[in-house]
DNA sequence: GTTAGCACTCTTGTGGTGCGAGTGCTAAGA
DNA sequence: TCTTAGCACTCGCACCACAAGAGTGCTAAC
């Protein structure tokens, strides 16, 4: 067990080095306002962390840094959230100033914001559109043997495919396919909408067309709606910026991950409510291994969520990316919950 | 004027340069097959050539490196475009090997492909959307207050924007704005439904609705296309394999101005017809002045045109860029042009 | 239990040295 | 007159030694 004074030094250890990206030795903790014993007690008591794995040395006689399992005691048992600073507070509430009707423009501010708050990158993954609500499909002839598919979400996202129709079809054809389609899938959710077309609506297409086959199968296809299309960055640049950062290998190997939505899932993994952090290795990805991920999820309405994930050096400013994360997760939540209500 | 041999010389220096990375020296050059001149010929000519500016040494007693006057030189005489080998020209192929009908896929799939190809950055202008034709406008009502506006172009391109509608409107007015709008705005190109919607369609409503005030105001904001949608990029973290960059203020600079979709026309010049490149300080952004931009542009039908850019170190294999970015402009012609006709 | 003192360790910066690759110049050779 | 061998010279770079500085662990005294 740790004791009082073990804790506060952990303590001090960690935010120090957060803040100075040097090791930290017991002359310069010493030297601090609020410390009242000497630099030889700090050493003792430093030894004793180094013992139980919560600090690391990165040579024999230097000064100390938190361990991975320091960073975790740290932020499990330490963190003492403060309240965010004013000017935080109205940057934060600039997102929403501007008076916004989409969605999108909303999170993308955020990421944006988000970012140049925290010097760090932010990645913040919108509500998964396949479970909007279908309020109108159409169907655009471009010409003689291709069209543009379009379906509107409830939420007024619009999905369009261009997809090729057979040669030579009556133009009346497709009007009664777009009618067909819009009596039986309105009210349907996106993900839904591949099932349904096969289950509903190829029988009455049967009944009352004549050439529905080439059609239907191309526009089925059209209509698939990929999974990974909610994705924004705010500074993807900003690692550049760590000090803790310089290996240019790893900071590709970093970015490369990072621009992949592939990896999205395991940088964010989905379904998580609340806040977590991930330190270094816990990260499912190598890359990762020197950064901490800070996650948190919020809610559209009752249903929908997305997720506020923010990338940078293990020695991160937790207490101020947590307080920060919080805030726009309550107001990003509130926020588009008005907007999807309105 | 230059000799043949300085001329010779020259060429080898700068292709041994681009191939290398390194400072180049009499005795190196001499060893290569195809030589008949002992180093210390070499040697003369190499100071003649820097006494001209063509070269210039890193350090006093260090081997040459082509000067940006050299590098200038070298590509308006000296470059002797070869044919693509075929691996390449497979790739490149391969762009339009799947059946695609979105011009957008293509000029995506190219980036990549490009970027790949030769290891830099590419950068893609796509046509100007402004100039496409609308084909179909729809309006979209989501709630009592808001609605998505829908342009539909004939290149199947869809523009769509969520707006505001004033409380408690009859559906049935709006039907009636669809309908005008369709009426006299279809064969308009993006460019100049403003000022259409302004000088014809606002009279039409005028006598036909009773409140198109408001509704109209709301949706010509909606309407305003930006210019800079159509960017396409590949390979942006190709800058940090090149040798040539090391210093990580340099790359952010360089990647920060690439990723500014504001910046772009700086670094390629709209309206620029053909292949152009520009060396070094050549660029008009200072953060390019170690990089070298070739340009080429094409063409979709007989109007629109876009652009290919390939931003590298100026130690950058001209030969093969130039040769792949001929190739690729022309296959990208004929290709955007037969999926505008079909 | 705390701390002053001290020997010890390791990093960092600096100056010296030798090697290698390159140059310019001169003088001899074609 | 052009070419080239030879040579002295210049840097960059890797290597080493050395001193300064910051930090540690341990011991002994308070």
């Amino acid at each position: 067990m740790l004791t009082e004074r073990q804790l506060f030094i952990l303590k001090v250890t960690v935010d120090d080095y957060i803040q100075s990206a040097q090791p930290v030795g017991s002359n310069q903790l010493a030297k601090k306002s609020g410390i009242s014993f000497s630099p030889a007690t700090i050493r003792n008591e430093m030894a004793d962390l180094e013992g139980m794995g919560f600090l690391e040395k990165t040579h024999t006689s230097s000064g100390r840094v938190p361990s991975e399992r320091g960073y975790r005691y740290y932020v499990d048992h330490l963190l003492t959230p403060r309240p965010l600073p004013k000017e935080d507070i109205v940057q934060l509430r600039s997102i929403f100033e501007e008076k916004i009707t989409e969605t999108e423009e909303v999170i993308k501010r955020s990421a944006m914001i988000l970012s140049e708050l925290t010097n760090y990158t932010s990645i913040l993954l919108g509500p998964d559109v396949r479970r909007h609500i279908v309020k109108k499909l159409s169907i655009v002839p471009l010409s003689s043997n291709s069209a543009v598919a379009i379906i509107v979400t409830d939420t007024g996202h619009v999905e369009n495919r261009i997809f090729p129709i057979p040669d030579g079809l009556n133009p009346s054809e497709i009007e009664k396919m777009v009618n067909i389609l819009n009596e039986r899938l309105i009210g349907v959710s996106l993900n839904d909408l591949h099932k349904r077309l096969e289950q509903e609506t190829l029988m009455v297409m049967k009944q009352h067309m004549e050439r529905h086959g080439e059609l239907f199968s191309t526009f089925k296809q059209a209509v698939i709606v990929p999974q990974d299309k909610n994705v924004y960055y705010g500074g993807k640049l900003n690692i550049l910026n760590q000090p803790d950062f310089h290996d240019l290998h790893k900071i590709r190997n970093l970015m490369d991950v990072m621009e992949e939505t592939d990896h999205i899932p395991m940088i964010i993994p989905v379904g998580n409510q609340g806040l977590h952090i991930r330190i270094g290795s816990e990260n499912a990805l190598s890359a990762m291994e020197d950064c901490s991920v800070i996650t948190v999820s919020y809610d559209i309405g009752e249903e929908q969520t997305g997720s506020i994930a923010i990338v940078g050096p293990k020695r991160m400013d937790y207490k101020r990316i947590v307080s920060l994360l919080d805030t726009l997760s309550g107001d990003l939540s509130k926020e588009l919950t008005r907007i999807l209500r309105n």
